[in-house]
DNA sequence: CAGTTACTGAACAGTCTGTATGACATTGGT
DNA sequence: ACCAATGTCATACAGACTGTTCAGTAACTG
């Protein structure tokens, strides 16, 4: 006995007439009856399912990290001796397909909590992974990983941003990630069109 | 004729109170009358200067970023030939002293609209700088300056969060100025303690 | 088909907003 | 030192939104 299928139904709309008003009007703006009237549910309703707007927004946001934890995984384990792009690739192709919802919670919609849980769940599994991989490979970090990771991170995340805000046919993303790799492994000079410094 | 001493004093004192409780509740939780009440105001008076606790949270912003624009105009002429680090030391110095701004702006209080004049500002000035640097030196990018510079600033940024995040006696500035230099520079491998690839 | 569970619509007090008011205090310029 | 201008204050107001409750109705599961 899986869910009720109305509560499917009811969580669904809701989910998705929050993303949809949020990315018109912006969170603050929006009443729960705004979300109610969109998702074509009763206000009572909304508070059967969900504390507040802020509840909603948190699960969905939840959701979206379980899905891109589940579609990583693969991807992750074949990086296992270095920097291949396949994770970043995959988060690209994630964030094509939930492009609206990857807009908002990156745009700091939600007094930017959305936003702390996105970046905390990347950031902790990738210094998880520097660290396993450090140790696989019996090196020593140059740099602490977790700050290591923040800023590889950080780094992604404003390509990401780019990316999913662009109006414009966007690149593909096998293109993307070739830069955003070249950027890391090579540094600033390099992408600057200088030669590298010795 | 400058400013009312009257009107400077209430202006400070509202923001200053923002910054403090944003700080302590987060930007949605609070009121207007939770504002004026910590800045010892009366509620009309805030309604006098202010649209609406957006309104004054995006001038307060506007201030910092005037303020930051000032103290990193002469480290950016100073970092005409490349990157030297010293605007970077200057935003670190200046988000040293306004620690707690810095912190809810960076954490995207506010539905993340301080946050995106901050990020914007940033990547429109060094995409500009970059730019003028690639022209001076008679060198073709090998990337999008304007993506250049979003990834640049976003690694900044990401840095800078952790920074200012940390209650531990913090790491000189001088000392993150000088990793975050490296792995631009170096890359991903060099800092994950790898030799760098050829 | 029957029992359970979710949805509905309406009503409620309580809170916050943004505006307006007239009395009062502080200020800057003469 | 004084006065006209201007900022501040306390209070009051309607309107909107919140979060809860409840009884009636519809939909689902087994």
């Amino acid at each position: 006995m899986a869910e009720d299928r109305r509560t499917r139904r009811s969580r669904r709309a809701l989910g998705s007439a929050l993303v949809e008003l949020v990315l018109e009007r912006g969170f603050t703006a929006l009443t729960v009856e705004d979300i109610t009237e969109r998702a074509d549910v009763a206000r009572a309703t909304f508070y059967a399912h969900f504390r507040d707007k802020e509840d909603l927004f948190a699960r969905v946001t939840a959701d979206l990290l379980t899905e891109l934890g589940e579609r990583l995984a693969p991807a992750v384990a074949d990086s296992a001796v270095g920097f291949t792009g396949k994770p970043v690739l995959e988060m690209l192709r994630h964030a094509r397909e939930e492009r609206d919802l990857y807009r908002i919670v990156l745009r700091g919609e939600g007094d930017g909590k959305p936003l702390r849980m996105f970046v905390d769940a990347c950031a902790r599994a990738t210094a998880e992974e520097f660290r396993a991989r450090a140790e696989r490979n019996a090196v020593k970090p140059r740099i602490d990983p977790e700050l290591l990771a923040r800023v590889w991170v950080g780094e992604q995340l404003a390509v990401l941003r780019w990316w999913v805000e662009q109006d414009a046919p966007s690149l593909p993303a096998e293109e993307v990630v070739r830069m955003l790799l070249n950027l890391a492994m090579r540094g600033r000079y390099w992408a600057s069109g200088f030669e590298p410094p010795t």
